[in-house]
DNA sequence: ATAATGTCTCCACTTAGTGGAAGGTCAAGA
DNA sequence: TCTTGACCTTCCACTAAGTGGAGACATTAT
């Protein structure tokens, strides 16, 4: 299959498909004599994990390394809910941040008047 | 003051404070006759109040609009508040986000054995 | 005088792609 | 057969918000 039809088949663009081979994440199964990338259906189970797993938010890195158990045979479930876990943990710290970021600009945005005047808790 | 007091004292690296002299947001006050960036109390305030909007996530080009309004004397508290409130918006919207994400991940992780075997429902 | 900092500019690198240019390839229609 | 349009190729530049380092001056301390 050629890399239109499988970004399309996927849900991603042709660009970013390249973009996976580029870094080794997921070569292409082959080239055609032309020089066209061709995916079988490995591959493009892969670029499905990895679209996937980009979908939780893990990194290229971390896509990388479970896509290396994804391969694996002799990977032990532990071994992927380790970085699975490991990435929840940040994911939580985030989401964290995010709320008490979020707690102290409510307050300020309902703080502040909102009329002509230029006082701003916001500013000062 | 020079930048590495400057730095120092905002809270910020010399790197950062050079950067944000490179792209306009904030200028020295001025340049000794050796070409050091000096920077008087007004410019030290501004990377103060541009130091405080980058720990609530605003960007870089948002900073630029605040920092406007910052030292416009015309300013109504309407169009300050006008800013921070679409900002909160994005922000409540990346928290949910990652609320589904935390969600659907927990799942997976309680889901998953984490033992020898190489059956997982993250890989699945 | 010399050593240790401090500062300067410039360049490269980071993430995860995206956009575009210039050119080669393939199938279908006139 | 020629051409058109869709598809593919590589390469280069750009994004955000800095960070790291090199090589060269400047200032300060001993």
């Amino acid at each position: 299959m050629n890399i239109g039809k499988v970004a399309r088949e996927v849900g991603l663009t042709t660009k970013t498909v390249r973009y996976y081979a580029d870094i080794g994440l997921v070569p292409p199964s082959g080239r055609s004599k032309s020089g066209y990338r061709t995916y079988d259906n490995v591959a493009i189970n892969k670029l499905i994990f990895v679209k996937r797993a980009r979908s939780f938010d893990f990194t290229i890195d971390a896509c990388k390394e479970l896509l290396g158990l994804y391969e694996a045979e002799n990977r032990t479930s532990a071994d992927v809910k380790k970085i699975a876990k490991h990435h929840l943990e940040e994911i939580k710290r985030k989401e964290e941040d995010l709320k008490k970021l979020r707690m102290e600009l409510d307050y300020l945005v309902r703080a502040c008047a909102g009329d002509e005047s230029p006082d701003c808790p916001i500013i000062d």
